[in-house]
DNA sequence: GTTGTATTAGAGTGATCGTTCTATTATTAA
DNA sequence: TTAATAATAGAACGATCACTCTAATACAAC
């Protein structure tokens, strides 16, 4: 029975998500997001609480599509390494894909010094690595199968791949071209195997 | 025969970069910095133009001590791989050394969303890649002398390392401890040869 | 229609932002 | 001493900050 939504949380987080992006979660004001968003301060206020809420709510929304979304659809590849392969490939994607360079949200919010709350900060760590533990259990698979000799540590591989994958957001971010983006990729990668 | 500085630059600056690799630029409130360096607003702006201004102090004083410094030392060594060895080590010390986990001032910079200016941003970008300069510079000798292959390209490989670099110090920023960075280090090391 | 309810726009809240002003202080050259 | 000069402290500036209040709005159930 009440007014309708004018604007779905998809939209308006999908706005506020590049807002975080591109100014950090100190530098993104109230201004900003309602102008991006098109949403009230009120409405904005009404639906979440207050900035963290509404930052919170712009990190569930990016890791859900640009992580949980993507691993869960990686792990479904029968063959564990060319999951990883292609998890690379399309972090590169992503990062040639973005003209503005505004960067990972989670990687940028991990260094940022803006005063958000512990439980934003606890949920940008815990949903970036959600990527280390996709990285773990594939590479378990592949030891298991014998892709991957019984030598290589699965934790430390993991943590390995997860900073490799950490300097190419933090490059993403700044001037880096695809083939460098490439170059480093493959270098890192080279640790599971020469074939690449 | 003016009235003397009670303060020397040094310290101000030392006090400022602290601040500002905890809470960033556009956190770091005037408040913050003036409690932290113990001198006025009015001082401030006297010696440092803007907010502006002196981050760019600060960032020059943190690049000098903790990059060029360094580098410049190491470029003495006689064995570049030894050179490019040391300065990982010397690296993960530092973020050994950071119980409150400022991380890298450049580093944290880059990402900063926070309104600096492009002059600041430029000079964020240009301190942090003398890093680069030095390994390729390393490499290169090591090739020359024969203790690298020809194979190896010093470009791509400083490109390679630098990249390593900046995902140490993105976990020093968090909660990285020093065997994980220790082991991660090793493994991008390990490109330059087997005897890691 | 009428009622009930969540949403909305827009003005307004005190607090804090970066910055500047004013007046005072400390020092040296004359 | 005195004059000249830069550094200082502290109050004050308008602007903007995150946030809230008030009223009007738009819809569904009845």
């Amino acid at each position: 029975m009440p007014r309708p939504r004018r604007l779905t949380d998809e939209d308006v987080l999908d706005c506020s998500v590049e807002v975080f992006r591109q100014r950090g979660y100190a530098g993104a004001s109230l201004r900003d997001l309602t102008q991006a968003t098109g949403l009230s301060a009120a409405s904005l206020y009404n639906r979440y609480g207050d900035k963290d809420g509404l930052f919170i709510s712009s990190v569930n929304r990016y890791a859900d599509l640009g992580i949980s979304e993507r691993l869960a659809r990686l792990e479904q590849a029968a063959d564990p390494i060319a999951a990883i392969r292609q998890f690379f490939d399309e972090i590169i994607a992503l990062s040639d894909d973005d003209p503005h360079h505004l960067g990972c949200l989670l990687v940028n919010s991990l260094l940022d010094g803006g005063a958000m709350s512990a439980q934003a900060r606890a949920l940008v760590h815990s949903r970036l690595f959600e990527v280390q533990g996709f990285l773990e259990e594939q590479i378990a698979r592949a030891r298991k199968s014998g892709a991957l000799p019984e030598s290589i540590n699965p934790v430390a591989m993991a943590e390995y791949l997860t900073a490799a994958v950490l300097s190419l957001r933090v490059l993403a971010r700044i001037d880096a071209n695809p083939p460098q983006l490439r170059r480093i990729a493959a270098q890192a990668l080279s640790a599971l195997g020469s074939w690449n």
